[in-house]
RNA sequence: GCCAGCGUAGCUCAGAGGUAGAGCAGCGGUUUCGUAAACCGCUGGCCGAAGGUUCGACUCCUUUCGCUGGCUCCA
């Protein structure tokens, strides 16, 4: 049973054509530009498209706006797009001037092939099109970006032009105020704002620096983490961060990921490996005994820092680094329990991302793929189990077919944000390779040596993606367990400081972060550090506080509560804490 | 890695072939204040790094490192 989860509705399918159009628009702008351009392709993409082109010269950002100018004045003529179809010799023909568009004609299995006119350009496309130039309400060029031809590196790189077209002028405003929007949430801006953490220059990019707010954000999740892993049955391990190369040869690391591993180093004439993956060593305590198959399954959970080699260009932020610490943990069980396993890290998966207020997802189950370790009746097995797992949680999967590693099929789950953005969650692939390469058994019921099932899964994904997911999420405002510091104590004047403090003490011995702004400064400028720190709750201590016995606290996202004692904000803050969820936005 | 753009004070940014500037932050002082910026003063820079052109380079050229947007890949 396929459970597929959307169709593009008739509205979306429509705005779609219309960007696909839109490209073509451009492309006819640029030829007017370049009469020498050789096209690339120009599809729509989610709110907009884009078009890849060969031209004499790089374009800048200057160029954009010359080709707005040029487009609006094609949409103002109001040019038809005009159907044709034809014979492939014929289209050749038509595009001998065109390389790429006669590459793609090859690769075109019908006889026939359609074209479409617009004002002076001709393309190669399959339509549809909007009627005429004028049906395009709103568009905007957005950025200019090199793309290889067909998305392979040994082509020639063209020039791709992004841009972004609606329906009409109001949802062109609202994305691009939304667009404004992700860009003043950016966990590396905000990272630098709230101090959360570093990367730096000299240490090497792509090598990530906790700095005290960050680390104890991270603390807590891992506090939390555990918890929840060792309350669902699976044990913490550590392994070591460096390895012997022959470990990485027996796994096959060495043969099919060593561009991702970094060069060897010289141990006593020995050759070790920084570990850009946990499994081996939970394998290798597997591995320390016989296993019977009453003791599976067992589940090694450890938050495992791996160091992988990213290119250069692909860094970014804390999402894309060369250094991070996977949530990782391996399940090793029967082939008869992989279901229930499956069902199992779902739970758990669902849980954490209820428990991070991620209430959407998608959710993709990736299938055997053309190359492949392991035989087709246990890929077949292991698919339908993990297929089961998922009808069993009630939960709308789409299916990429072909889209597994070699060596077993896997679940991912994409996270949706505050912004409606995808982020890559939670992911379970199970593993016929690695306890074959390793040998790793158990003794069944039969007395006999079985090859255990091993199951690799993340739920947060890495601590740092994880982080930078979050920062974003929340706006940088994290709820109140997360939040570095919970409460600041704002006194009116330096004569309350003493006050103020005594309410640190109080907070403090519940395991609250409560910081004391000391500071030399009006109550206005207190609040606004405060406000921009994104601190959860201030608390006021003035005249009237002192002379009450009482604490005024204002949330962060502006009330004003009355006056209360600190017996009350102290409650109201661990209720927060310990419900996880939002108590002062 | 590749294409393009960008690197000026802790941050945001201005400047420009004649030797560097603002706001914020920081520091010192004054102020003791009631829910998003009190006032005055001061400090702060090898203009990412190296080489070249030039009488003179932060500015022009080359190389290099890093960042940004993409391509590819992925936790």
């Amino acid at each position: 049973m396929a459970v597929s989860r959307e169709q593009k509705t008739q509205a979306e399918a429509e705005i779609d054509i219309m960007r696909h159009s839109t490209a073509h628009v451009m492309a006819e702008a640029v030829q007017s530009v370049f009469p020498e351009v050789k096209f690339g392709i120009g599809p729509a993409i989610e709110n907009g498209f884009y078009y890849d082109f060969d031209l004499p010269r790089a374009l800048t950002p200057a160029d954009l706006s010359v080709l707005e100018t040029r487009m609006a004045e094609i949409m103002a003529a109001d040019l038809p797009f005009v159907r044709q179809e034809m014979t492939k010799e014929e289209a050749r023909g038509l595009f001998a001037a065109q390389p790429y568009k006669l590459e793609l004609i090859d690769g075109i299995p019908e006889a026939r092939v359609s074209i479409y006119r617009q004002g002076a350009l001709v393309d190669l496309c399959q339509g549809p099109h909007v009627s005429s130039t004028g049906k395009i309400k709103a568009f905007k060029l957005l950025s200019i970006a090199g793309a290889y031809w067909r998305g392979d590196e040994h082509h020639p790189m063209l020039q791709r032009i992004y841009g972004i077209a609606f329906g009409s002028k109001e949802a062109l405003s609202q994305h691009l105020k939304m667009l404004e929007e992700i860009s003043w949430r950016d966990h590396r801006k905000l990272g630098v704002e709230l101090g959360l953490f570093s990367i730096h220059e000299e240490a090497g990019p792509g090598l990530v620096h906790w700095h005290p707010k960050g680390a104890i954000i991270r603390q807590v999740i891992e506090d939390f983490w555990k918890d929840e892993h060792f309350k669902r049955g699976y044990d913490i391990v550590y392994t070591p961060h460096v390895a012997k190369a022959g470990l990485w040869q027996t796994s096959g690391h060495l043969d099919f990921y060593q561009e991702n591993m970094y060069s060897p180093m010289d141990v006593d004439g020995q050759e070790y490996i920084i570990k850009p993956m946990n499994c081996l060593g939970h394998i290798l305590i597997y591995k320390t005994k016989l296993r019977s198959y009453r003791e599976l399954p067992l589940r090694y959970a450890e938050m495992g820092t791996v160091y992988r080699y990213e290119r250069s260009g692909v860094l970014h932020g804390l999402s894309r680094v060369r250094g991070f610490t996977q949530d990782d943990a391996h399940i090793f069980c029967r082939f008869d329990q992989l279901e229930e396993e499956v069902v199992g890290v779902l739970n758990l998966a669902r849980f954490m991302m209820e428990t991070f207020d991620f209430t959407s997802y998608r959710i993709f189950l990736s299938t055997r793929p053309e190359k492949f370790a392991g035989s087709d009746e246990m890929w077949e097995e292991a698919t339908e189990m993990l297929r089961r797992a998922l009808v069993r949680q009630k939960i709308l999967y789409d299916v990429d077919p072909g889209g597994g590693v070699f060596y077993g099929p896997k679940i991912d789950i994409k996270l949706e944000d505050a912004l409606g953005r995808m982020w890559q969650g939670p992911t379970i692939q199970v593993d016929f390779n690695l306890p074959h390469r390793f040998d790793a058994s158990y003794v069944g019921e039969d007395s006999r040596e079985h090859q255990v099932v091993m199951v690799h899964r993340t739920v947060l994904g890495s601590m740092e993606r994880f982080l930078a997911c979050l920062i974003e999420h929340y706006a940088g405002a994290f709820p109140v367990w997360l939040a570095p510091v919970q409460v600041v104590v704002i006194p009116v004047a330096d004569r309350h400081l003493d006050y103020a403090r005594k309410l640190e003490v109080e907070l403090r011995s519940e395991r609250i972060r409560v910081k004391v702004n000391a500071r030399s400064e009006s109550v206005n400028s207190k609040i606004r550090q405060a406000q921009l720190e994104k601190v959860p709750y201030m608390a006021l201590v003035g005249d009237k506080e002192v002379a009450a016995s009482t604490v005024s606290v204002r949330l962060r996202r502006g009330e004003q509560l009355a006056a209360q004692p600190f017996g009350s904000l102290k409650e109201m803050v661990k209720t927060a804490i310990a419900n996880k969820a939002e108590g002062a936005y």
